[in-house]
DNA sequence: CCCATATAGTTAGATTATCTAATTACATAC
DNA sequence: GTATGTAATTAGATAATCTAACTATATGGG
């Protein structure tokens, strides 16, 4: 997940960027007659980004020794204490991954005790999973570098620009949910 | 990778859906006072739209048994195809990944008989990569399904603002890449 | 001309994040 | 009270990455 490891040695005969011409110009060629080119450019340049934001975040993450998708389950946990039940069903049915990949990311979060996995006393069937004071803690920690690094993500747009993006974002991130059948 | 897999049985009570209300409340407390939070907001719903998406195309490709990334790679050589010279070293600074990282993804592909790897003889210690004629059709197959998904990204966004998203999507993306040191 | 060093590529072995299938334990309904 | 359903885990696989070590080739300085 790392972008832009140091070199191994120093640097080589490089490939020159291509830029979005060529794909373009690919596209025409090969997209079905009933799509829509200039549609398909712009998803493919927020395929793109979404890549880069990816890899941006992890990389700003990385001296916490935690990925996005593990803070992501953490603050889920942190935002649902005390209100809901929160079973390695209910996590897996919420990020839309299987019981047993759960039981994997709780197994590594477990392990450095951020998290508490206890029997629930009402239905011997399932565990009780809850974010633990260290793993509290830790969100503190980390929470201030993740807020900086998102508004960091878009804050050469101004305060116009932000204002049309946000409500494209919003629109698009509803729409693809609904589609994919998961989301916050 | 897969979202939203086949229930192994029937469903569970799930969770709620939170939406940003309490991620925002959250931030309130844990932000730093420097940062806007604001743009942090805007910043967290890219994030989440950009998994959803790599989600959502990976999904559309997996017929193919082809990942975007692979894609990508197989994208790359295409376009470069008769150029300039590619080599695992040049593919590897191109994706910001190891070098060793590109043999693993070259051997996959080989095995597919979807690339080329020769000897290139003007220097010894180097090899030639591109494309096959199996993997210029295999292109052909899957490019028409990987624009038309592209689309349907952004379809409903009516023309006006496609035409700002656009130039937003643009700008961030040069920028970001340029934080990464790696693009396309 | 040879040797030291740099570079290209691969291999070996690890980690993370996912999957499917099988297993274990508990719950419930007929 | 047995059959069936559900929850969680385990076992074993794959993909995409990494680092470290290794092999082979190239090259420049004595």
């Amino acid at each position: 997940m790392q972008r832009k490891p140091a070199k191994e040695y120093t640097t080589e005969q490089q490939l020159p960027r291509l830029g979005t011409a060529p794909y373009l110009k690919l596209m025409e060629r090969t997209a079905a007659s009933e799509t829509n080119q200039y549609a398909a450019h712009l998803g493919l340049i927020m395929l793109w980004l979404g890549d880069n934001v990816l890899d941006l975040v992890d990389h700003d993450l990385s001296s916490f020794d935690i990925t996005e998708s593990k803070l992501d389950l953490l603050l889920l946990l942190s935002l649902h204490d005390g209100q809901e039940l929160v079973t390695p069903s209910s996590i897996a049915d919420r990020l839309g991954i299987r019981r047993s990949s759960v039981t994997s990311l709780l197994i590594w979060l477990e392990k450095r005790n951020w998290i508490i996995r206890e029997p629930y006393a009402k239905d011997g069937r399932m565990t009780h999973v809850r974010i633990s004071p260290e793993g509290s803690m830790l969100l503190q920690q980390v929470l201030p570098t993740f807020w900086s690094t998102c508004a960091s993500l878009v804050e050469e747009l101004n305060k116009e620009e932000q204002e049309v993006f946000r409500n494209v974002l919003v629109k698009l991130n509803k729409n693809i949910e609904n589609r994919l059948g998961a989301g916050r």
